[in-house]
DNA sequence: CAGCAACTGACAACCGTTGTCAAAACCAGG
DNA sequence: CCTGGTTTTGACAACGGTTGTCAGTTGCTG
């Protein structure tokens, strides 16, 4: 099995800056958040720590329309989806029980098995407007 | 305005190729693909012209889990979503009017405007599994 | 206080994608 | 048909996010 992970200064820095911000961030924009904080990680420390936390469930990913990807800690750790601000990142967990009964409903009529999907909601939120 | 695109052999090919293929195609594949029918095409040329598609709305772009960007002609031309065989690719185009009102909603209860939203259901195909 | 395994980070490699630009192909107008 | 200009093409280089490498550092356990 996975041995635990140790707990070191960027690990604890990584996933505390995750818990304190608001709203889905890349890997390099909170790599620059922490180098400003003064408490300096490697880039490519952030990205393991990132992906790491991602595997483990802990922050959810999804994708910007370029490919990047960006993580955000999310306060519900079961399964939900998001309404984003395209302007500033920040976001809001949903949820939609009807979504999910209808994903895995049309899936299963046409033979479809290993069902999974993927909804996210983008808009500009009421600051940003 | 834009000057109409001018009817060439890759232009067509590309096209074509887009027809007769079932399923999202990564810009790599269909050049592959085209390569071993003969019509070769270069890949940049490729490119330009599945990008070109997809500004036009005349096909469907989508991301791979790891940011790769597939291609697919559909049937329709409205809006809807996809169910997509992580295996082999093949998809079958889905519409839910529920979940259409189900974000417009939820986005405005949270005062979001010019909201969009992406759902993609992947699984595994009856004839892939 | 070892001593070893895990972690770090500068750097290079990777891979999909986009920019470049000279050569080739289209398409009027003459 | 030619021909001139405009568009398109494609080999190649560059780009940007991400991942691999590996020697040096750091937690942890005994
Ligand atoms: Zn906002
Ligand atoms: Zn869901
Ligand atoms: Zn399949
Ligand atoms: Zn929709």
């Amino acid at each position: 099995m996975s041995p635990a992970p140790r707990t070191t200064r960027q690990r604890t820095a990584v996933a505390d800056l995750l818990s304190r911000v608001d709203g889905f961030r890349s890997a390099q924009e909170l790599h620059e958040l922490l180098r400003r904080e003064g408490a300096s990680v490697g880039l490519t420390t952030v990205y393991r720590h990132v992906q790491a936390l991602a595997d483990a469930g802990e922050v959810d990913v999804l994708r910007h329309e370029d490919g990047e990807a960006v993580y955000r800690r999310c306060a519900s750790p079961a399964h939900h989806h998001h309404l984003v601000c395209r302007a500033c990142g920040r976001s809001v967990e949903i949820e939609g029980p009807a979504v999910e009964r209808w994903t895995s409903q049309v899936a299963a009529e046409h033979g479809f098995t290993d069902v999974q999907h993927t909804l996210e909601v983008f808009g500009t939120c009421a600051d940003c407007a």
